[in-house]
DNA sequence: AAAAAG
DNA sequence: TTTTTGGG
DNA sequence: ATAAAC
């Protein structure tokens, strides 16, 4: 499937390629190991005011180091200055300089690149020339959990998640490092320097975007993440097929995995690849291959390989298979080599696939489920199957977890994970025993007999129960994955098959069950290895201690965090998947 | 396919 | 060069 | 024992 792509027109862009490379190579023969940060058409001019000579040599080395090229005011692209004041820098340019609208960069871009190795933006560090930043003023309100809880309205959930938090301490003190520490004269000036370093501050939720936050991390659970990228967005999308079809084509699975962890990096650099699209490789989880992908996309506007694979007959109808509940990446290739090429085919090929979900079932219901549910309506159907719960477990709590956690506006199914009988408030002690295990089976059981009674519960997919003994005492989840009808009502004026599923287990473990069904796949995949490095395991039903048993109690999200010493990071910026 | 571990 | 890549 | 789902 994929050879066809690539190599089909060897002749005329590839000299063209080679050539580039030539460009790129020359004038270091002396430290062969050193990586290429920037570009040898980056002709830089250091301002040497203010600069002693030492520091202003050690520029310069340092753009040779980089691969740059150190040039004078005429022929520059970049100039570097210590200095804040634009008014003060304009005596010390050209006329010419000033014209062409050369952008004038602190210093502290190169230090800060060569740290990221990796050439950053100018925008957060440009002091004047360049095109005038558009700065949006798009304001996205902060969203809070929607929790549900019979006795307060307020549980420690909705505390757990902090106002919008003043960017980053951590970096200001970074900045601090690279600019130099003599005072400034003008005030003003030093005003809009600062906001010139974090210029998303105001205009993005919180510091997922600022990129003094940014750091090159190898885990998707310490970087930020929004639900979009801003700038490469088009092609995480690209990307994204090619994973896809690592996993439909089979035996390529740990290359779809690659191409994940590659696509989470893009998702949280905060700027666009576009102008220098080889630095992609710079990115933890993007080697030679995927970064000459990124390359042919910002230079020809496409990845030859992407066109062919989404024109492909085959993977689009295993695609088509592979919504079926119970079909995944090997049954659609069986499907398909056995001759199917519709839906109606793989009904007539026949088989049961999920227990309780009958094939020619899930697909009549299909087309509803393949269509997105609004949050109003997620917390609608939430609510109804709280409020029944409520009535058989009074005390319990529930988290909506999944994409709605994240912050999606529309979402593919719901995610609730209640938790019996109520969560500890930080500080409070245990007032109540754990329920047990039976009694936890049995408010399942009513639940879902009482739904299906009121029928909004029409399809019980599957139901998981804690059956081992280990399980019984060690790690108890239950899960059930249903399917409602919910009624017709305001925020409901087309009632459709909706996908939910209904996590319930004890209040010590109910932050691990926040948080690994919160997601993202790869955020989930990430604290997991985390997890086990640190010596731990992690998983929905609770974080262990290698060698032990029991998990440790971590009735909130945030024990978790704290054990593995990671950083909070809010659910909305836990999108690391396409 | 990429990065860590050996 | 070999092993790991999420865990139940 | 394996695939799929979460």
């Amino acid at each position: 499937m994929s050879n066809s792509v690539h190599q089909s027109t060897p002749s005329p862009n590839r000299k063209g390629k080679q050539k580039r490379i030539d460009l790129i190579e020359p004038q270091n023969e002396s430290s062969p190991k050193r990586q290429r940060v920037l570009s040898s058409a980056t002709r830089i001019f250091i301002l040497a005011d203010k600069l002693t000579t030492e520091e202003h040599d050690a520029l310069r080395s340092l753009v040779v180091d980089l691969g740059g090229m150190n040039a004078n005011m005429t022929f520059a692209n970049v100039i570097l200055t210590s200095m804040r004041a634009p008014r003060r820098i304009e005596r010390y340019l050209n006329a010419d300089v000033i014209n062409r609208h050369v952008p004038v960069l602190h210093t502290s871009w190169l230090h800060d690149s060569a740290r990221e190795r990796l050439l950053l933006a100018y925008e957060p560090y440009k002091i004047m020339g360049g095109a005038s930043p558009e700065l949006e003023k798009q304001r996205e309100e902060l969203g809070l959990d929607v929790v549900g809880s019979s006795e307060h309205e307020q549980t420690e959930e909705k505390k757990a998640i902090p106002p919008p938090s003043p960017p980053h301490s951590d970096s200001q003190t970074l900045q601090e490092e690279t600019n130099d520490d003599d005072s400034q004269t003008e005030d003003e000036d030093d005003a809009t320097f600062q906001r010139a370093l974090t210029p998303f501050q105001s205009t993005q939720q919180e510091d997922c975007e600022g990129d003094p936050d940014w750091k090159n991390v190898d885990y998707a659970c310490m970087r930020p993440s929004p639900l979009k990228s801003k700038q490469n967005q088009a092609l995480v999308d690209e990307l994204e097929v090619l994973r896809l079809q690592r996993i439909l084509a089979g035996k390529q699975e740990m290359n779809a995995t690659a191409y994940g962890r590659a696509i989470s990096a893009i998702k949280a650099y905060p700027h666009s690849l576009q102008p220098n699209p080889s630095n992609a490789k710079n990115l933890k989880g993007v080697g030679p291959k995927i970064a000459k992908l990124i390359v042919q996309y910002y230079e020809e506007g496409r990845i030859a390989e992407v066109d062919a694979i989404r024109k492909d007959s085959a993977f689009q109808t295993m695609s088509r298979f592979m919504q079926l509940y119970g079909v995944g990446p090997k049954r659609a290739r069986e499907y398909y080599s056995g001759g199917a090429r519709s839906m109606d085919d793989v009904i007539k090929m026949g088989g049961s696939l999920g227990v309780h979900l009958h094939i020619d079932e899930c697909l009549r219901i299909l087309p509803d489920l393949q269509r997105t549910i609004p949050r109003l309506e997620v917390e609608e159907i939430s609510k109804t199957i709280f409020d029944e719960l409520n009535i058989i477990a009074p005390g319990s709590t529930y988290v909506i977890c999944g994409g709605y956690r994240r912050g999606k506006p529309e979402s593919n199914d719901v995610d609730i994970v209640i938790s019996l009988p109520r969560p500890l408030q930080r500080g409070e002690e245990p007032d109540r025993g754990i329920w047990n295990v039976k009694e936890q089976i049995a408010v399942m059981d009513k639940l879902l007999k009482t739904l299906k009674r009121k029928a909004f519960i029409t399809h019980v997919v599957n139901v998981s129960t804690p059956a081992s003994v280990y399980e019984m005492t060690y790690s108890r989840l239950e899960l059930a994955e249903v399917v409602v009808m919910p009624s017709r009502s305001e925020t409901i004026p087309v009632p459709r098959y909706r996908r939910v599923d209904i996590i319930l287990g004890p209040w010590e473990t109910h932050g691990a069950a926040v948080l690994g069904w919160t997601g993202s796949r790869q955020f989930e995949r990430d604290i997991r290895l985390l997890a086990k490095h640190k010596g731990f395991t992690f998983h929905s039903t609770g974080l262990v201690h290698q060698g032990e048993r029991a998990p440790l109690s971590t009735p909130q999200e945030e024990d978790i965090f704290e054990i593995l010493g990671l950083e909070y990071m809010p659910p909305r910026l836990r999108n690391c998947d396409a």
